[in-house]
DNA sequence: TACCTGTGAATAACAACGTTATGGGAGGAC
DNA sequence: GTCCTCCCATAACGTTGTTATTCACAGGTA
């Protein structure tokens, strides 16, 4: 489980076609994600893709569970420090960047898009994020849970139930991200100075940190490396 | 411009297709918007979705348009009163009984949602939310402008840019109705109680308000005829 | 009344999609 | 060698969005 072609050494039928489905979803939108058109990129018939995976719904599922996973991974890369705000500002950070370097895949992951396969079997909204990418999606939330625990641990915010309020950061991401996605903040950048980084600080604040603490944690995470990402715990 | 068949007599073809559009929607979702089947369902043939629509694509934008005017209308209802904040948490509500009244035609609105027209022309997503339907669109979030505008001016919160801060709230309150609408809060009711409420109660006091006066208001949000909706500006 | 004009709708056809049935060919088991 | 079992290519079927063609009918003019 993982990142495509993880495990295998040469890359399969299935390897390739699910990569190409990946790729493609990004470049070209949820509409573009055809049998016929997926399978003659990797030079095969439609065949392959009934046959690896029985049809474009599971096709699709086997694309949200693979999202999912890169998510997970790209979360996990955030570093821990002895700064918990730090930490969920930077995982934060994160989050928002992985939506935006891969909108079509995050739209798809959270059940949100409904691409062409039209002959889709009825599928139920509650039930949307297919059963085999549940795991997945739970993984990467964890990261979140496990962010507001050591902050409450910490004392600089107060939560009594670590996943209600990481349910209350996430509803605020998740909610900021589509819309920058959708381009409602207009060109680069002024959504998140304007609204992403007052958003998680007045939320902060509302669960008991201190206006200047968080911004000095802020100043922290954008310090280390000038690209908002800080690779591991000690400085490069 | 309006509801459906607002203006004219007696239903036209096209406010009757329009019309069965937006309730096929909800009703099977999205891949369910088919020209034939529809056209079937007011007893016409295909031709009339070309010539009142010209295609597919266009309809599905009058889907959304129409959508967004059913939202402002929504919004508009929500009362005035002395209490601003009070308004702000009644005008939440509202937007999260309208999304979960409508959950297909709200992500249709939002441009998540593509549904089965696989011959789209290749649409953009900063320009996705079709121009027709943008005007719609920022009249529904100019009553929270509005309601930030007033709430900062009576003092309850700081809000030196009210449309920032209304971007805020935005996001917070899409977020979490989308992952509601998704189902990832579990049955009735508790996500409401248990991560929407505290969230915008969270927000609100880093906006600076107090925690007090925020459930103050909430108190007279929920008093005002157990629906939540408090129809005309007096108590009743 | 007779005639022209234009708009709207039905019929039929076309390309493309997801899917399924059919058949062939490569690689191991005995 | 012979058989068995997967994969995969080919071809077909039903359905979709779309377009071309044709027809019907309402309204104005002589």
């Amino acid at each position: 489980m993982g990142v495509v072609s993880e495990t295998t050494r040469q890359s399969t039928v299935r390897d390739r076609l699910l990569a190409a489905a990946v790729e493609k979803l990004e470049a070209s939108g949820p509409e573009a994600l055809q049998a016929r058109p997926l399978a003659a990129d990797i030079g095969a018939s439609t065949m392959a893709v009934y046959t690896h995976f029985g049809g474009m719904p599971q096709l699709l599922d086997e694309v949200t569970r693979e999202g999912f996973a890169r998510f997970d991974a790209e979360l996990a890369r955030v570093p821990r420090s002895d700064d918990t705000i730090a930490d969920l500002l930077a995982l934060g950070i994160a989050y928002r960047q992985f939506a935006l370097d891969n909108p079509q895949l995050y739209r798809l992951m959270f059940g949100l898009t409904t691409p062409g396969t039209r002959r889709a079997k009825e599928r139920d909204l509650t039930t949307e994020g297919s059963p085999t990418s549940v795991s997945e999606g739970i993984s990467a939330f964890n990261h979140l849970v496990d962010a507001v625990t050591r902050a409450a641990e910490s004392g600089r915010i107060q939560a009594e139930d670590p996943v209600a309020v990481a349910g209350q950061i996430w509803s605020a991401a998740h909610g900021y991200v589509l819309l920058e996605i959708t381009g409602v903040f207009g060109h680069e950048g002024h959504g998140l100075v304007r609204t992403l980084q007052p958003l998680i600080i007045n939320l902060l604040v509302g669960l008991g940190d201190t206006r200047e603490g968080i911004e000095a944690s802020l100043a922290t995470v954008f310090d280390a490396g000038g690209a908002a990402r800080r690779r591991s715990p000690e400085r490069r």
